[in-house]
DNA sequence: ACCTGAACACCGTTCAAGT
DNA sequence: ACCTGAACACCGTTCAAGT
């Protein structure tokens, strides 16, 4: 946790279907009039402010005070320049030396972390949703996933599905919470209130609606619509994650872990 | 299973976030010279042909031989087209009277299908990412699934996370599949061998790239390089639902039932 | 009642031309 | 070596005008 080399070896050749980058013609000057990463970062600001829709290469160029076309000197499409975006977002990433008494808390530590990352910019789970990690950059921290799971002692077919299942539950949570952000934006003050989306109004109006609903027909969401809406997106989160951790645990060897969160005393 | 109308309720009135339609000003006539119904279909057309990011309303028009104006009379955004198309794809999806006897099958029984329906138009997955399932169509669907994990005896925090976990997990797959699909037309005859995209010569250059990877940096990712790209998608998909599966079966309070997938004897 | 044509304000990408 | 300006082939959406 504390050692962020830990576990995270030297990034590897860059595979055959990663679409290839022109290779940059020799280190950067000491202040760069523009670069590649002034590029990626002027993206995440105009991503911040429009949102995915509306970040448009010109949008780019314009943060930066540049023509449109100056950019592809140093980015060679739009879709590498998410690329880049994308591979920036998840760069450093602390992975921890796998521990097998450990093994939960630290697929823990990592999904949390990672969702961390991805509500980090709006619509990134998007973005991240689009892309697979197997670049030279990012193949380390799987690596270092599915040394977590194998180490625990999960059969190997578990654990080559396991870092797939973790990763699109990341997206896919992330993904639903911008959704909704962006429904109560859109919801109240049109474009005023677009900073603090209140997420509370939308909750309450959902709850309204789940009630009226004719109890006849809908008595399993009348029942749950609380649990649904109430509740922070924190605690729900950890809670899918729990579902996914207890099913991964029931393969172990070991009868006793199997449906226990705490495996402590082994 | 065969009983379509089972468990499946007349549906709720449109909800509050529901992006109001214009409504319809009658009935349509015998044979229709333009209408919602057409317009669908004929962007299921050009979405098959095109893909996602070549789904245009000019597309759709011209398919229909039409100007794309006039395709504005009968649906008020490409918003509201490409949500007619995720509302059209899951319609008539048939949901079971929930058997706590069989609660795991009919579970799966939903989400195979539910990829088999993703499966069935490009980029579908996509699309269904992108929205959520509580419009007036498809809530029912919703508290089918609801109705079968209450049903089974699952706590109510868990089954109302787990409807949520079940879907992003479908959607996430497929949207997965598509993305090799892709990569892998991309690879071969840059547009020739656009249909059939050889899936099996991209697995085997993904293995290669793993198998060549330094041994000391990466041993579990060559490990389970096999595992990772070998076997059928459906395989690989049956895993991943069963671990999730498993999950929830250890919230059940009888614990014979937590770590087996067949609970027949109870 | 239904569709056309033209327009508006945008896109991503390319490329000759400037400095 | 790095950027500009203009152009090309597209977008989604609107709206007066036709029939």
């Amino acid at each position: 946790m504390s050692d962020p080399a830990a576990g995270t070896p030297t990034p590897p050749p860059p595979s055959p279907w990663e679409r290839e980058r022109p290779a940059r013609t020799h280190v950067t000057p000491p202040r760069a009039p523009l670069s590649r990463e002034r590029v990626v970062e002027a993206a995440f600001t105009v991503l911040d402010r429009q949102g995915l829709d509306g970040l448009s290469m010109r949008q780019v160029a314009g943060e930066l005070g540049v023509t449109v076309s100056a950019l592809y000197a140093h980015v060679s499409s739009k879709d590498d320049l998410l690329e880049l975006m994308y591979t920036r977002l998840f760069g450093g990433f602390e992975m921890p030396a796998p521990d097998p008494e450990r093994w939960q808390e630290q697929v823990r530590d990592y999904a949390r972390a990672g969702r961390k990352r991805l509500l980090s910019h709006r619509d990134m789970a998007r973005i991240s949703m689009a892309h697979v990690p197997f670049t030279a950059e990012l193949l380390p921290h799987v690596e270092s996933l599915l040394a977590v799971f194998r180490t625990a002692g999960l059969p190997d077919r578990i654990a080559a599905e396991a870092g797939d299942l973790i990763s699109t539950y990341i997206d896919g949570f992330v993904l639903e919470e911008g959704m909704w952000q962006d429904r109560a934006a859109r919801h109240s003050g049109d474009a005023s209130s677009l900073a603090r989306p209140d997420l509370g109004e939308m909750a309450a109006e959902m709850q309204n609606y789940f009630a009226s609903l004719p109890p006849g027909d809908f008595p399993h969401l009348r029942a749950l619509s609380g649990l649904m809406v109430t509740g922070s997106s924190d605690e729900r989160f950890d809670i899918g994650l729990e579902i996914i951790l207890r099913g991964l645990a029931s393969y172990l060897p070991d009868p006793d872990s199997a449906a226990h969160t705490a495996p402590e005393a082994t």
